[in-house]
DNA sequence: CAAAGCGGTGCAAAAAACGCACCGCTCTGG
DNA sequence: CCAGAGCGGTGCGTTTTTTGCACCGCTTTG
């Protein structure tokens, strides 16, 4: 579109770092390309770029004026979809940033059934933790979130909170899966797995152990992936800690998942939210909706 | 801005009402504008003007997009007054809708209060029903909305609430200005003025007498200016109703102002609203807040 | 039924954007 | 230590886009 243009480019430049780095991906000369900045600085009453010997860089100025972009470009695209859905056709885009508890049964099968209904909507799903999932909302990357305990929560528009108690996963003849709880000190006194630090479950865990001196966390294995470490315990015999959202009992009979005593460790807070105060694309938000009722009915 | 060009031009040409006399507001050719309009909606996919043998109407999509517009030249300006803010200015604009009642003493007061910190910071203050609020909100005509009971409350965001008991202003040697408190049905036997229908305070009135057959509003004067209103009581002893926000009785001394009994009429909500969503300008903003300390520091 | 007002179009002129060549500068690597 | 590479910026001729003018077909109106 015509009244983006300059926009775009300003967006290439930011992203290549220099101007006739940008030039080059944009298929333009570096002159064409360096006059429009100057001619856009000039209107905008402001310089939006340091010029630095080897490039250029966002001033303040412009990183001010990057998030208008990005707010305005969303917004074009949520209009552009709107428009469409005037003429009948349900179609758009999902982008969520997510948790990877949710990434195997979850999002899935709340992404299938959604799509059964709107075959036209499409989906993007990527695993971030905390910190990147916030910065993706602001930076317009992702639509919605859902993630375990955010962190700092200043442009993060919680739209649905929900609890989860850290369940410890172990094989059916673990000598603890005969509890129907389980105690945090008897779960690490044996050989246990544990996500790393930057993962909500690591933390709650950590803060629990804290409080007694004679308990800590000393996991054996440590990843990153809840993946690796779910197959994990499928070669050596470990304990392994899951948010229950993440888990599905049904299809791993020999496994056992047991809730910890919520008394021991503070169960985590599911939050799904959104850039605050952004309006999404009528897609997202309204699977946002869908996504909050399967929360509500899991919770009850 | 050159980016904003087109969407000045749309909004030319919808204010006309045709591309010609939208051509002849703005200095240019019709031909050229026409070309403007088409080429737009080319790129845009979809046509956002009916054609109409004496000029053009927006269709949905156009309404749709004069949104999109609004929205982004609004942020387009919030964006300037915060780059501008970096460079140590304080300046802005807030612009204000809100009930008659807030207009003599409380917005003046709260106004200048604020100017004497931030001189740079203009205002413009426009008494406004409740519905036509709402609508100067949704069509970013105004930042902030502060009036008593709005009706349809889809775009309106709450930001602040307040109760307001409505009160029966009389001269000193009323009859009733002896009480603490009015009954209703009392007040209503006096001669009494009273605002028209599309105000709250009315609204009010007329909902409580309702639930009694043996009282009803007969306003001896109608009006729909609480100012008129206010100096009629100079001429004729009547009884006239007045949310206490908009009462200075320490001016007047010969006239008193008793709160009506609330077992017999509910209080007005005074809301402190913005457009849903909306991200506003700093100045903006920061007055909002000014405002809400002083609605509480009221209420206290 | 003619005149006025509307959106749209062909064409030439005017304006804006562009590509090329080149400047001055800083950093870097042999 | 110095040459070369890489950077942003500029002058100028060329290309592309936009505009203004004249005019068309159409509908409404007095």
């Amino acid at each position: 579109m015509r009244h983006l243009k300059d926009f775009e480019f300003i967006e290439g430049v930011i992203r290549a770092g220099s101007i006739r780095k940008a030039a080059e991906d944009m298929n333009i000369t570096a002159s064409a390309l360096n006059r429009r900045i100057n001619r856009f600085e000039d209107e905008f009453g402001y310089e939006i770029f340091e010029r630095l010997p080897r490039g250029v860089r966002l001033n303040p100025a412009g990183e001010l004026l990057l998030h208008h972009i990005r707010a305005q470009s969303s917004d074009f695209a949520r209009l552009r979809s709107q428009v469409s859905d005037l003429s009948g056709v349900r179609r758009g885009h999902v982008s969520i940033a997510c948790s990877q508890a949710l990434l195997p049964y979850f999002l899935p099968s709340e992404i299938a059934r959604y799509r059964g209904e709107h075959p036209g909507v499409t989906f993007s799903v990527n695993a971030r933790d905390r910190v990147a999932a916030e910065r993706e909302l602001s930076e317009f990357a992702s639509d919605i979130a859902l993630v375990f305990e955010p962190l700092t929560m200043v442009d993060f528009e919680v739209v649905h909170a929900m609890a989860q108690p850290i369940h410890a996963v172990m094989r059916a003849d673990h000598p603890l899966a005969g509890q129907a709880e389980v105690r945090l000190r008897d779960a690490l006194r044996f050989p246990h797995v544990a996500p790393s630090e930057n993962f909500a479950v690591r933390v709650l865990l950590e803060t629990a152990a804290r409080r007694s001196s004679s308990m800590a966390v000393n996991p054996l294995v440590e990843s990153e992936s809840f993946d690796f470490m779910r197959h994990y315990g499928e070669w050596e015999d470990m304990i392994s800690f899951q948010f229950p959202i993440g888990l599905d009992m049904t299809r791993k009979p020999d496994l056992v998942s047991r809730p910890l005593a919520v008394r021991d460790v503070a169960p985590g807070n599911l939050l799904l939210g959104q850039l605050r105060g952004r309006t999404l694309p009528v897609a997202s938000a309204r699977f946002m909706r869908e996504l909050m009722t399967a929360l509500q009915r899991l919770a009850a």
